[in-house]
DNA sequence: TTATAAAATTTAATCGATTAAGCTTTGGGC
DNA sequence: GCCCAAAGCTTAATCGATTAAATTTTATAA
């Protein structure tokens, strides 16, 4: 192993003190007095050794790391991948680096990352919490830590939150159900508590209600573990049981893709026979036949919002972003799969 | 911010010294001589307070930091999502935490991020290398520090790595066009020299050569950076240059997206106009109609053997991992999409 | 020339752990 | 009663930085 080279060492070749170093590469050289002649010495001395402090030590010293810790549901969900791809990009020029990990939405993984994430000392945290795990954050905040969630929130809870508007995001898409002549709507959705699925479930029932028709709900109960195959079973069981159904709007992601593989399954014909709206685009839904019409939710903006959020007290002089919930608009992406 | 209760403060309240403390709490009771009596007496105040070690002080006094640097070269690409995924996963249960980041095969990144995983002293770095950046980290290896590559390799260092035969991959690929009648099978790829790469390149040419075929090349400028619609765009130039051809077979993930796109804006038939194979399979590919045959990587065993050899000089005596690169089969899904 | 202020740097404590080496206390053997 | 070993802890150095306070050097004024 090559010798770690310390401030220390860095003094002593140059005979002065480890302070001395300290201060010019923390820039105060001025505020210290440390004459100009010395400085340039000391830099060029760094620089030719190519010298970088230890941050363990630094990060000890000073109770700061320099690191953002982010938690999400899932890594491989392309949404969150994008999301945390921008978040990532944006700390990197801010000179803060992005620890991730994933839950699966399990509250006990959740609670132990968060642990993991005090132990390192990150400076920050994006979370995407799982159910249950308010006091956990709650915690986290009495601590003073700067905390951001995103796309769901607890409302007792004082966070700085970044959302968008599911509720409308499923109106709008039924909407566009109904413009073109859909009459018996169903919509397969989770059983979760949280406030993104509670607001999309609400969104549906008030459409439902505007137009007069009658709800088709699937509530399944998704726990994260069990693969895909059981999706696809329950969904394929439902539109079998519900022939009159005309059109689905499925409440995430992976739940269009169960969905969509359940209608091939069936040999149905997209919109023929059942027309399709997924909540959450996807890169490839242009590219399936018929193209898949979705919500799209506005993740550069959520990105942005989300840095913008936690760099303002992680940089500033407030301690914690300013409770507030920022709700962005969904925008409906309308491709061939909804249309007659 | 809650006063952070250190191992002085429990041992000032324990009427015991730090020393002891840390014995208890690192197992080495029994070997450093700590009475029965004294554990538990440790044990049950530690728990009671729900104290924690900082691990930025131990990291500091230890060297270790029982985190693992990751580097792939895009986290929003499903391929090295699905590995971090699992890979993250294993590292949980073994007490290590993954600290991923995202070079977008930008040399730039690879190595300001391979500096600030030092600076933070990761244990072991798990790296998809980008050009380039060969010497870093042979210099990785020359401090001594547990490296292993996946996906591509430079045959000149002495690193661990696990690879698919990407050769055969392709071979394989073709093999199964030229079984079902095809004759002009062109060939789309990036201009790249990486291992990976060249292994496909070398597939497809050694597999032409056999079958007496004419090689139709598509070698695309690739710089990370441009979106897919250039990738598109040119896709779409290639084929209209060449109608004769009737199978294509993509070279990586986003190219087969990529060539998708452009045959449904050329409005071509698959596979009656041209078939399609692309190497990296997608959960999706099922979903598309048709559906997409393609080469799957045992994304599985690929994530088990960079935890295995990582781990195995990690917790074992080896100072590195031995110099062998694996290599994995992969496999060929057969869809619609390659067949008549 | 001496006192004093300003400039330039150093000293040393500190962050919170780990761990080799040292120090008491107790009990057994002769 | 004396010596020694084992048992059970404690002491203190250390990891590599930061930073308030102290110290030394230099310049200026009286």
């Amino acid at each position: 192993m090559k010798k770690k080279v310390s401030i220390h060492d860095i003094a002593r070749q140059l005979n002065v003190s480890a302070a001395t170093i300290s201060f010019v590469l923390n820039g105060k050289a001025t505020e210290k007095r440390i004459s100009e002649e010395m400085e340039q010495r000391v830099l060029n001395h760094v620089k030719e050794l190519g010298y970088r402090p230890n941050r363990v030590a630094k990060s000890l010293r000073t109770g700061k790391s320099k690191i953002i810790g982010m938690l999400v549901e899932g890594i491989a969900d392309p949404f969150f991948a994008a999301i945390a791809r921008i978040v990532e990009e944006q700390a990197y020029k801010l000179d803060y680096k992005i620890f991730y990990a994933s839950t699966e939405n399990d509250t006990r993984v959740a609670r132990d990352v968060i642990g993991a994430f005090r132990d390192t000392q990150v400076d920050g945290y994006i979370i995407v919490p799982t159910p249950g795990i308010e006091e956990d954050i709650q915690q986290l905040m009495d601590d003073n830590f700067p905390v951001v969630l995103f796309d769901r929130y607890f409302p007792g809870l004082a966070t700085c939150n970044i959302v968008v508007d599911n509720f409308d995001g499923v109106y709008q898409a039924m909407r566009h159900f109904v413009k073109h002549q859909y009459k018996n709507i169903a919509f397969v959705t989770i059983h979760a508590a949280q406030t993104q699925m509670r607001d999309r479930l609400n969104g549906y029932h008030h459409a439902i209600n505007e137009y007069g028709l009658t709800p088709i709900l699937k509530t399944i109960g998704f726990d994260g573990k069990s693969g895909p195959e059981k999706l696809t079973a329950e969904i394929k069981h439902f539109l079998q049981e519900n022939p009159q159904i005309d059109a689905v709007l499925f409440a995430t992601n992976y739940l269009a893709i169960s969905g969509l593989e359940a209608i091939k399954q069936l040999g149905l014909s997209i919109p023929g026979d059942v027309a399709v709206i997924g909540f959450d685009d996807n890169t490839h839904f242009s590219l399936f036949s018929p193209s898949i019409t979705a919500v799209a939710q506005p993740i550069q903006e959520i990105s942005e919002h989300v840095m913008q959020q936690l760099m303002a007290c992680l940089t500033g002089t407030e301690k914690a972003p300013a409770k507030k919930t920022i709700v962005l608009q969904t925008k409906l992406i309308i491709r061939e799969s909804s249309q007659k």
